[in-house]
DNA sequence: CTGGATCCGCCGCGATACTG
DNA sequence: CAGTATCGCGGCGGATCCAG
């Protein structure tokens, strides 16, 4: 893209950033960590190869991302953040928290990923009941098991299956994000295909959280 | 913009405020308060008339912009940010935070407004003697005069001149910038075209400011 | 199979002219 | 002052091809 030719801090960032995909190779890398060139392709769907290719030159040359040759066995080359590059977290933290409502509306042609639904949730839940026992939910939501654990007052989310979850959900992402957010009720949650098994109380610990979203959406 | 398609908050977010134009036409209406339609071409040197028009409907549709018609006399239409815009902010406060590095490079052709500058030094600055008496600078800098106000530990900065001013610092806006924040000497700014009249004293007040911000430049 | 490069069609953008 | 109209170009999308 042109510069903005903007004696700006903003415009600079974006000159740098604001590149049409940019941020979402950023994102990726943020989320996930470091990254080889098809797991970035799966990560950004619908990216054009040589798109992809040219943005990561670019980032490269900015100083945002490093591009490292795996030792053997595995050879091959993986893309990561630099320092300069994980201090972006703040402006996706923030771009995340914006979006939040925009997640009400999710396109028949949305593509899903758990570690996008797992960020999400991680800004979002709150343990209301932090002096109950610990407590175990694995959501079976996207393309792989999302693991919620709560106990001491904290939430651990990550990706991948539960041992023996306390509770299991599973359906389509907006309405389980619904349901955990409580933006729904589990009536009208399993009316939307959620099916869930276990505890109905666990939902308990979560309800509120998402009161904070709701009054944002206009 | 093409939507991303993505059930991803971050992405759901740049379909909103990600095209070009887009988030420096919130900037403006972040720094400045509702603008007219001939306000925002000057605040946005370059960008093509239709777009901005485009933008702007855009953005209305999305909720983030509101135009309205001040009554008479003025009797012209304003454009104002509105709550779900305003709660952009952030966003902005954080890419000036990342982008301020990048103003030591000044392109020979970036345009220059004093909004952005008074915008970054309210970013940067900090008084270092907060015990000592009120001070007032005024920087002669971009397209307008800069006001700083020191007293009490808090630091006020406005656009338009100041009364009777303990400094003057005029010059380039990168050296000027420099100097406040302490990445350069007052010799070496005065040879790359600062003029500084008063008592250099005051600029140890703002002296240390800018180690943080050179520590990031890689 | 990974990590691209190349080509082409199209649409978003840039620049300028024009208007109620 | 607040836009609309037009046209040319470059960035992007989509597909295919290629080297290690």
């Amino acid at each position: 893209m042109r510069s903005y030719a903007e004696y700006c801090a903003i415009a600079k960032s974006l000159d740098v950033v604001g590149d049409r995909w940019t941020l979402l190779i950023v994102r990726e890398l943020a989320l996930r960590g470091a990254c080889r060139y098809t797991d970035l392709r799966n990560g950004l769907p619908g990216i054009a190869s040589n798109l992809l290719a040219e943005r990561l030159r670019d980032l490269e040359g900015a100083g945002v991302v490093v591009r490292e040759e795996a030792p053997p066995p595995v050879a091959t080359t993986l893309f990561r953040l630099t320092p300069r590059g994980e201090e972006l977290r703040p402006v996706l933290d923030d771009l995340m928290r914006w979006g939040l409502p925009l997640m009400a509306d999710q396109a028949p042609d949305d593509a899903i990923r758990s570690h996008w639904l797992a960020a999400a949730l991680e800004l979002m839940l709150t343990d209301l009941q932090p002096d109950e026992s610990p407590v175990t939910v694995e959501l079976r939501t996207g393309d792989q098991p999302i693991a919620i654990e709560l106990g001491d007052g904290a939430i651990e989310i990550k990706l991948g299956p539960v041992e023996s979850p306390d509770a299991i959900l599973a359906g389509p992402p907006r309405s389980v994000l619904g349901l955990l957010v409580g933006m729904l009720e589990l009536a009208d949650a399993e009316a939307q295909g959620v099916s869930f098994e276990g505890d109905p109380a666990v939902l308990r610990r979560f309800y509120g959280a998402g009161t904070r979203i709701s009054r944002t959406v206009a």
